[in-house]
DNA sequence: TCTTTTCTGTTAATATATTAACATACTTTT
DNA sequence: AAAAGTATGTTAATATATTAACAGAAAAGA
């Protein structure tokens, strides 16, 4: 009913089409391998790759490097955000380390833990600032993004503080519901969720 | 059409509901509650929960309690399931360290990593163990579920291992699919995705 | 050049999910 | 004890998503 919009079963799967397309080395992709590397109807793929990129052709395919391009223009990657991160436990600090982000257009300038004292990290040097600092960096290096990884005590706390320096969306990793203002994006990941219904799965 | 099953799009939020609820102390809870601190419509939650969970009552709504417990049970939670984890870098670390995945039925019972001297780790000590040995290891200890933390370039590696080791189903958190034989079940994490997708909705 | 094959892309049919509308039941208050 | 208010639960209407069926188009081979 939207005048012009992807729908939303579609936008969820393309990700994985992303991810899919990545590992490929040919030229051109059918739609029909597509289907059978990722277990989904090939009508649906043609379907959802109709929305976002242009024509295949017949017998070929579609040209893998302009369809890479195409989802990677729709699902927005290639404008650039600053993200930080709050939180440097052992995950906050894998995540700190982790370079696959940049891949997809977010990059995380900087950590901050409420303890105070600055610490470098080895690998890419990411400084750990203190929490107090972060609504001036924030404003100083355009950072629109927040990575939440504290503990669920802190975490209303530290998303507040986020909202106030002018993050406009919230990426949180403990396990609680956030109170976002409206303008303000919240994502909720839940590992332990995710496992759960693995697990759910399982021998069922 | 299914002769008795839940709805995809109701599994999905399950999760949602019983993090929501196990938030809240009151002892009565009522769907037009849940729905606004979901952002969900209040009819759907309410079919949602008729699906799980027995009748509410006007006026008060639905025991919180029972419906915690029939969460649980629909999703299987309250069978309990052990884990291995291979890849022990700063993500292993973390989910070996984390203690909120037994809250959800699954125990995480040993770390491997390919490198060989055993590690003890420090809050919870979990030992991390050389990967030679985890086929005996998942046999004794009946192992049924494998998370997967380690590089791209030994991803399907280590899920080939895994899955000789009579591993019933596998959370991959490298960016890559995995292939898996027919019976066992694939669960692909990647957070750089999660992320992007986020990203992707900022000041649209 | 003609036929066959393997893809695409569209249209129609089915299934699933969401939303809206309403009638009913339990508490509380007066 | 009656009335008011608040939730439930169901039925029907709408929207969305998936699947199936088919017609056309480019490449490959005869």
């Amino acid at each position: 009913m939207n005048g012009y919009s992807i729908p939303k079963a579609t936008l969820g799967r393309l990700p994985q089409y992303l991810q899919y397309l990545k590992e490929l080395s040919q030229a051109n992709v059918s739609a029909t391998a597509i289907a059978k590397g990722l277990s989904l109807g090939e009508v649906q793929v043609r379907k959802d790759l109709a929305v976002v990129s242009g024509a295949g052709k017949p017998k070929v395919g579609y040209e893998r490097a302009k369809l890479i391009d195409d989802l990677e223009r729709h699902l927005g990657y290639e404008k650039y955000t600053n993200a930080v991160l709050v939180g440097a436990g052992k995950l906050g600090r894998a995540l700190l380390d982790y370079d696959g982000f940049e891949e997809f257009g977010v990059k995380i300038v900087a950590g901050f833990d409420c303890n105070d004292q600055a610490v470098q990290l080895g690998k890419n040097t990411k400084a750990i600032l203190p929490i107090k600092d972060i609504g001036t960096y924030c404003a100083q290096n355009d950072v629109k993004l927040g990575i939440v990884t504290v503990g669920q005590g802190s975490a209303q706390d530290v998303c507040d503080t986020l909202v106030a320096s002018g993050i406009e969306a919230i990426w949180n990793f403990a396990p609680c519901s956030l109170k976002v203002p409206a303008g303000v994006l919240l994502k909720q990941e839940n590992l332990a969720l995710s496992l759960a219904h693995l697990n759910n799965q399982i021998s069922k």
